[in-house]
DNA sequence: TCTGAATCTATAGTGATTATAGTTTCAGAA
DNA sequence: TTCTGAAACTATAATCACTATAGATTCAGA
């Protein structure tokens, strides 16, 4: 079976109906101006068959499927070059995609600015960020011969994959990526510089 | 005007007997188990009177207003006693509050746990948290002589805001905590140490 | 006492999401 | 090739959170 046969083919087609239309329609008209039964009108099918494809509902519509996204980072980590620190293998990474990318093509792009605007889509790209919180754990944990449930090493997966949303929204999203990375290395400077 | 008149009077009883409605029957029959209808119910009134009271929806309904979460926080950075760093002020503080506290009586220990084991909830109580991320950085920014924008501060804000999601979970709330505080104050200690 | 705003009500929507039951279509076995 | 079961799809109806409207009641303050 080299390829996919029909069935799998038209699955594919029509999920990716459904992100076109998704995307198109929330580009004119917003995410609140659009309804789930125009986006299934568009994408010519009923209603019940794009809850089929998008279980997690209208949020998840434009997302293709979140599980990918962690897995760069553990691999990031596990991977990295002798001698590079977990840190900096998570730093250089992270500042290569999500909304830190540059030079995207202006399709990515207008997805990537409708996805910030909108506190709905945000919310729920956090959560697909957040879902690797585990796998990430766990690579963290084998880079550093810790524990993958160790508080620490959890927390710092966590505030890592947190950084996109917290960073994300910056006039300067590399250098807000930077300052964070900076405070998760040395931690927070204090006393503070003297006068 | 010593107290209130017998219209705030009114509204506060309406409020308070929705809260404890809603404790109740989500205590019971959980909280996916429950309509709002029921609540309304049980409170003895409309669900237009509920919705007017909780405008943040169902979740709100167990929370009194978040607008006091951070107001603790602050505070504590604010009016912290001299030679106690920013952080140290924090950690104590908010060992006492939300879930790490002990000693509650047990019907604020249900209500906790039932925040805990509900997702929906865990996520409300988070979005009240994360709402107090301004002031507690313009406290954090006061406290260390830098500005409220910087993101240095807006990262230690938010991180020292999601520990109660992150740690409150935890076996040991407590020593969660305090790791989570350790990894913020000193960073991500690398290399490891030595086998 | 009068007036206006606040509170509450019933009612009827909108919109997301799920449940049901039936139809078409393809993949793989016989 | 033909049969068969699962997968994908459909229409339909329901549930549920939430909003909008318009009218009734009640209290605060002039």
């Amino acid at each position: 079976m080299p390829t996919m046969g029909r069935r799998e083919r038209r699955k594919a087609q029509t999920r990716q109906a459904l992100s076109q239309a998704a995307l198109r329609l929330f580009s004119e008209r917003g995410y609140d101006g659009v309804t789930v039964a125009q986006i299934a009108d568009e994408a010519d099918v009923s209603i019940a068959t794009l809850f089929a494809h998008v279980p997690d509902g209208k949020e998840a519509l434009i997302f293709d499927d979140g599980a990918e996204r962690h897995v760069w980072l553990s691999a990031a980590v596990r991977e990295r070059p002798p001698g590079q620190t977990v840190l900096q293998a998570l730093r250089r990474c992270m500042a290569a995609r999500g909304p830190f990318a540059t030079d995207l093509p202006p399709e990515q792009r207008r997805k990537r600015d409708l996805i910030v605007a909108t506190p709905a889509l945000r919310e729920y790209s956090r959560k697909l960020w957040i879902a690797g919180e585990q796998p990430l754990a766990e690579a963290i944990a084998g880079a550093s011969g810790r524990d993958p449930a160790d508080m620490t090493v959890r927390a710092l997966a966590r505030y890592v994959l947190e950084i996109p949303e917290l960073a994300g929204a910056e006039p300067d999203p590399s250098a807000a990526l930077n300052a964070v990375f900076d405070l998760l290395e040395s931690g927070w400077p204090e006393p503070p510089p003297p006068a």
